[in-house]
DNA sequence: ATAAAATAGTTTATAAAATAAACCAAATTG
DNA sequence: CAATTTGGTTTATTTTATAAACTATTTTAT
C-alpha cells in the first residue's frame, strides 16, 4: 500500500506553524504569530489568507486605539484537517 | 520561543516519503520507491537527486540483465537529518 | 521480422509556492 | 518636525514541485 497524500496547505512550515500555534489558544493576534513563527510580516500576511480561504481560519480585522489589530482563530474545519493531517504524518515518522 | 525550522530538504511529502521508507529497508529500488510513493518517475528522479546531493543517501545505478536498476540507501547522515526532522515537528503537531 | 507498447529512467519546461522587497497609514520618539 | 517604529498589504522575485517530453532498451503481438 502506499504512502497517504499529505494536505498540502498544512504541509508548509509556516502555515503549519500558524495552525500548531491556533491549536492551543482561544485566539492570536498578527504580531504573537508572527514572533512565534519566525516569519515576516508580509509571508505570514499571505499564508494567513490562504488558511482562510480554505476555512481552516477566521481574521478578523478591528483596531486597538487606531493601529490595525488582527486577531485569528481557528476553525472546526481547520481543526479537523489538522487532526488528519496529524493522522497521516505519523505514516510517515513513525508511530 | 520561537517554533524550529524544518529542515526544508525533509520537508517535502515526496522526499520525506522517500527517507521513510528507506529508514526500515536496507535498500530500496527506484520502482519501489515510484510504487510505495505514488510519484511520477521524473518527480521521484529529481527528489532523489537531491537527497543524494545532500548526502541523505546514496543512488547506485547498475543493470538488472540489460535493464538499468537504482538502488537507494539512507546514509549516517540521512538517518541523523530524519531524526532531527521528527523531533522538530513534534513541537508543531505535539506529542 | 517488425511495429507497437512497456520498462526504467533522465532532462527540460511549466506551474505553483514561498519568500522578500516595496509600499502604505498611523503612531511614536528624538 | 523629521525620522523611526508598528502593523500590516500588495506585488515581484526566487525557489520548489510537478509534469511533459524524450532516450534507450526490452518485451509482446502480428
Amino acid at each position: 500500500m502506499a504512502l497517504k497524500d499529505l494536505d498540502p496547505l498544512l504541509h508548509s512550515q509556516l502555515r503549519l506553524g500558524v495552525m500548531s500555534l491556533l491549536m492551543s489558544v482561544e485566539s492570536a493576534e498578527f504580531t504573537f504569530l508572527k514572533e512565534k513563527t519566525n516569519s515576516t510580516a508580509g509571508n505570514l500576511s499571505v499564508q494567513l489568507d490562504k488558511l482562510s480561504e480554505a476555512g481552516y481560519i477566521t481574521i478578523e480585522k478591528t483596531f486597538k486605539g487606531k493601529k490595525p489589530l488582527t486577531t485569528c482563530k481557528i476553525t472546526k474545519h481547520g481543526l479537523k484537517a489538522f487532526e488528519e493531517y496529524v493522522n497521516a504524518l505519523k505514516q510517515y515518522i513513525g508511530k
